[in-house]
DNA sequence: AATTATTCTTATCAGTTTAGTAGGATATTA
DNA sequence: TAATATCCTACTAAACTGATAAGAATAATT
């Protein structure tokens, strides 16, 4: 029930974007900025890119920067692209549930219960929020070294 | 971000045994009513034996039993013990958060968040519940059927 | 005492997922 | 043309998942 790094560090690398507006930002800086892997976050900046999330540009001076404002994306869009879904359990992946055992599962409603709330959450925080917070964060944890 | 079998199975078998209090009920009743393969049930069960959420009875007329009522039983416990840990991060796993990053990671909000809105349904549904839960929905699909 | 029913214990295993690493092709800028 | 990036594909070790299998131990029934 954890999240696996590519949604993890998908989230991660969008914050980094929505951090550095107006500028291409480079695979390398995430990487160096955020203590991950290069080669593997270029794998997941291309989930990313494939899904109109983020434009790229090559070559020299290239890098990624976001397609639209942050305060558009949501937590959820983003997670649940890199992770593939985030149903608790596999009956729930499609609109109607197809397990036969369906009508009478009393634990699907657990699940139910789990994914609204789950949802609740990721639906209603944006990388607007998150570009807040971390502003914050900076702000405490310099003051803190003073 | 699945829950794995384990946790969902032991879920299910811990709701048939408060389904048939007062009497012993075998792995192999359980696997038959649930569709789920004894042998796989059969170890399961002894993880929510060795924690005292059962006790059993081998030899014929054995199976298992609940120690407790249903209402002491919260889906977190189960959950919790089946599948390990529950927290959608690992470093959120202790008491504190050991990463080194803790203090200037912005997305470890989304993952507190997260972590207060699953702990706050699994915690809060107990198998009295889903017993109640099971009795709706046996009663439903019977009517269904004439 | 023998048979049957059940829990208990340990080992094994094929398939998938995870979390990367590696190498090079392609495009852009200086 | 040299340097800097993105792009693309392949590979891999380790762990996890979801079982299956074989048999020992124990209790009840006949």
């Amino acid at each position: 029930m954890t999240f696996s790094t590519k949604g993890r560090y998908a989230l991660r690398m969008m914050l980094e974007f929505a951090l550095h507006p107006n500028e291409c930002t480079k695979i390398n800086q995430v990487a160096k900025r955020q203590e991950i892997s290069d080669k593997y976050l270029e794998q997941i900046v291309t989930i990313l890119s494939r899904a109109g999330f983020v434009k790229s540009r090559r070559g020299a001076k290239g890098g990624y920067f976001l397609t639209k404002d942050p305060s558009e994306y949501t937590v959820g869009m983003i997670l649940r692209l890199a992770e593939g879904s985030l149903v608790p359990v596999a009956c729930m992946e499609d609109e109607v549930n197809h397990c036969h055992r369906a009508d009478v599962c009393a634990s699907l409603m657990v699940w139910r219960k789990l994914d609204d709330a789950i949802s609740g959450v990721i639906d209603g925080i944006t990388l607007a929020d998150l570009v807040e917070e971390q502003r914050k964060l900076d702000r405490e944890y310099h003051h803190y070294e003073i």
